[in-house]
RNA sequence: GUGGUUGUAGCUCAGUUGGUUAGAGCGUCGGAUUGUGGUUCCGAAGGUCGUCGGUUCGAGACCGAUCUUCCACCCCA
């Protein structure tokens, strides 16, 4: 063999059965969408770098996989901004196109794009790849698929709370024993920053105390330090690392501690709406915490921040979501308030594996597998294949009249629930004789009683 | 982007302080067994030791670069 063929770090090839597996998180997950009122909708794997470019933060630009010009655009390149070492200048005239980062993004700029023909609020799913230039680490891929689903065009918290059910019944649905929905809101870190008077700092703070289950108490105290902030500002956070109790006890702790921040009263008033609603509703297997802590989620996040957990397995978070004001009014479109979530279908199958959650009948092959025994045996089974076939029935014939032994295997190792044997003694009686695979028993019968039979099942 | 780690047959891995022809299990293929598979027995094929360069009389082993794997940061699904 020549050199060992090989695909791109942070990728991954997919056997038949692992699509299967792939595909049956995918439709329970579009089940749900569905179900609550969302039509699917399909971007470009590619977008103009300038979509892309300055939505993520500088950490995001760094980990966005652009292309490369071709042909005659390669003179566009802006050589002079390369001697004037200006490189993100340099490089985005090289690279006037950019593989999608996230679906939430490209959806801004689609909205605006098509806002004319669309009617809001405006709900739709997306099931597609994205890719990323990060390191891969355990459930991290540099391609992997996002399944969001957004509303634009409303304010309401009701969509809070039926994105809060759909999480539940999704994972519930794929049979995750054990997960948690944690909830929190940006108003409530905006009010945090307020109190302690670093309302410029928000993201330094935010960012550190989202480390607390982490790096400890003392490791944010260490980071908030080095982020210079206040020893004041520092000591107003504190408290927060302590708080304790159910979402209600928190609630009304943390009512007490906003209480001179107008925005962070705010904050805990469309909590306070959203978990209030969803206890009347009732989650099926979902555990939700008001997390203070969790500020995870994109810079354009404003109001509802959500993060998924599973429990009981070491895996980062399953999925995400939150509200953001403003997205589209990066592309000229003010006032048009969205909510979404996504579910990381990588992760989820990567956790489902890891526990065993996977349906056996997901890797079911054919139904039944003709075993070829010479041209006039074939012509035969290829003639009951046709009435099969024409039923719904999967069915395959072995393309040879090679040895038995070797049939049998082939129709292990693809998983066929059944064979069918078929030699001169069956075509004289015009039936065909079906074995179990996994039984072993074998029954003669008619056509019509094999349809029959197949079919039921 | 920073620091560490890994790479030997299709897969999981041995391989002594640098020394002749690099091994095992599983899998694959053939046979025992030309109308009966998952078991058993016998046999065979399969490797420029990730890649390129260096040190050495001699490198799978040592050094450097690079790619890849996994892990911790950064960040995140």
């Amino acid at each position: 063999m020549a050199q060992k063929p090989s695909i791109p770090k942070g990728t991954r090839d997919f056997l038949p059965f692992e699509v299967a597996q792939r595909t049956y998180i995918f439709d329970t997950i579009k089940e749900v969408y569905k179900k609550f009122g969302f039509a699917p909708i399909e971007t470009p794997s590619f977008e103009l770098s300038s979509t892309l470019l300055g939505k993520y933060g500088e950490e995001g630009d760094r980990l966005i996989f652009r292309i490369l010009n071709s042909g005659e655009k390669m003179k566009k390149a802006d050589v002079q901004a390369l001697e004037a070492d200006n490189l993100a200048r340099f490089a985005n005239s090289l690279a006037e196109k950019a593989l999608r980062y996230d679906l939430t993004v490209p959806f801004a700029r689609f909205v605006v794009q098509h806002q004319n023909e669309l009617s809001f609020p405006f709900k739709r799913y997306q099931i597609q790849p994205v890719w990323r230039a990060d390191r891969p680490q355990h459930g991290r891929y540099q391609e992997f698929f996002q399944c969001d689903a957004d509303v634009v065009g409303s304010d309401s918290l009701i969509y809070e709370v039926d994105f809060v059910l759909m999480f539940d019944e999704v994972l519930t649905n794929l049979g995750l024993p054990d997960f948690s929905i944690k909830i929190n809101n940006r108003k409530i870190l905006s009010g945090i920053a307020e109190v302690c008077g670093e309302t410029e700092k928000i993201v330094a703070i935010t960012v550190a105390i989202d480390k607390l289950d982490k790096i400890g108490t003392d490791g944010v105290v260490k980071e908030l330090e080095e982020k210079n902030i206040s020893a004041e500002a520092i000591e107003k956070i504190k408290p927060l690392f302590a708080m304790q109790g159910s979402n209600e006890e928190i609630l009304q702790q943390m009512k007490t501690y906003l209480a001179s921040s107008t925005i962070g009263q705010e904050g805990i008033a469309e909590l306070e709406f959203v978990l209030d609603q969803v206890a009347k509703l009732a989650l099926k297997r979902a555990k939700i915490e008001f997390d203070v802590t969790l500020a995870r989620g994109l810079n354009y996040y404003t109001g509802a921040i959500f993060e998924v957990k599973a429990n009981g397995v070491q895996m980062g978070s399953i999925c995400g979501g939150g509200r953001y004001d403003d997205l589209t009014g990066l592309f000229g479109m003010k006032g048009m308030s969205g909510v979404g979530i996504s579910f990381g279908a990588d992760r989820i199958y990567d956790v489902m594996n890891e526990l065993n959650l996977f349906p056996e009948s997901l890797t079911k092959g054919v139904k039944l597998l003709f075993i070829n025994f010479g041209e006039k045996e074939q012509a035969f089974c290829m003639y009951v294949a046709r009435q099969l076939r024409n039923e719904g029935i999967a069915c395959d014939i072995y393309p040879s009249a090679a040895k038995l032994q070797k049939q049998m295997k082939y129709a292990n190792d693809i998983r066929a629930t059944y064979t069918a044997l078929v030699g001169e003694t069956e075509i004289a009686e015009n039936k065909i004789t079906l074995k179990d695979m996994d039984s072993g028993e074998q029954t003669r019968c008619t056509i019509e009683e094999l349809i029959l039979k197949l079919k039921e099942e």
